[in-house]
DNA sequence: GTCTATAGTTCGATAGAC
DNA sequence: GTCTATCGAACTATAGAC
């Protein structure tokens, strides 16, 4: 990290910022290296300093997001509170992070298919993690009677697809911020699994 | 209609499924018209006697999926036990086509930005049709008193979203089959909301 | 309606100068 | 690290024969 690379670092993150811009409207595919390399104020082939490939653009973007969203949630539920408000607060986290990072998120959710098979499987785990921590915590909740017996694999998918979906339709201009979308799904995950949490008696 | 082009008919049919399969698996912008083409039995050339652009065959597909999907809804809605009994049918109506026909849900949920803006404009039309159905039955179950009163849009919104997000991740080989993903999505959507129908006593 | 051939463009990526 | 120039391949779509 010498001070003779500082120029460089700041044309990646130019170039990071540009190709998360444009595979999130227009997909990997939809994007060509010229585009990225115009939007980040560079040649094509000035790009290629910096990565040998479009493909690893998109590898160090959904990398960043996926941990950034598994984090979010693993932050959300240091309060332990039991299964079932931690349920409420991890959901919630990843709704809103779904909405106020819906650029890196489409990316993440959307993009997948054009990783290599290597760089897949390593997102892939990633996507275990959050998966497992959220069912956990369904289980958890059902375990201590709290929360109504069911498939706890399939009421996690469907507590994650409520909030991945977002990052298909949100917009910035929208009627509601991010933390309205984050209570109020957070809410609704409770809710839907037959809990109840505080001032809500179902 | 008449006898003479059958043939064309059915070359049509098989690069429509083509297409279908392509547009799934690698998405619009990732498929090329030879790729079509080839997995048709016909050459690149022979494609277009049939479509005169490779997007016109993205627009056949998402139109005949969006009316699909719109219809798979009223269809399920023509039983009026009230609002909550038909939220209930209509969200499961809506998931399981998600499972059911996951192939072409998926793109129609996820190729819309590659159409036309004249397309996408028609195609918008009917979404928001799918969407004001569903959201009347919930500002309908709230009107009784059936339901939480909450934000009726936003409430729409997550109950379409849970379904439309199972396009994403649905394989045939799964754990679950596309009736019983249907029916626990349309129980989740009503106890999301408060509401209760049947042997369900929250 | 289907073919071969190809026009004309754009693609991802590289060569080599500075 | 960035540039201009370009390679070789792939792209959408068309021309013209059958």
């Amino acid at each position: 990290m010498t001070r003779s690379n500082v120029r460089g670092e700041r044309s990646r993150t130019r170039l990071l910022d540009a190709a998360l811009a444009a595979f999130a409207t227009r997909g990997f595919h939809g994007t060509s290296t010229r585009e990225i390399a115009e939007a980040a104020g560079m040649s094509a082939a000035a790009a290629y300093a910096h990565f040998p490939t479009k493909e690893s653009m998109l590898y160090r973007l959904s990398l960043l997001g996926h941990q950034e969203a598994l984090s979010t949630i693993e932050d959300a539920m240091v309060a332990d509170n039991g299964p079932v408000e931690q349920l409420r607060d991890a959901a919630a986290a990843f709704a809103g992070w779904h909405a106020r990072r819906h650029t890196i998120a489409r990316v993440v959710q959307y993009e997948m298919a054009a990783l290599t098979p290597e760089h897949a499987a390593e997102i892939a785990a990633i996507r275990r993690r959050t998966q497992a921590v959220v069912v956990g915590l369904i289980e958890a909740g059902m375990a201590a009677g709290a929360l109504r017996r069911d498939d706890a694999a399939a009421a996690g998918l469907a507590v994650l697809s409520m909030g991945i979906d977002i990052a298909r339709w949100y917009r910035d201009d929208g009627a509601w911020t991010a933390d309205e979308i984050g209570a109020r799904y957070g809410r609704w995950a409770v809710a839907m699994l037959g809990g109840s949490v505080g001032d809500d008696p179902t």
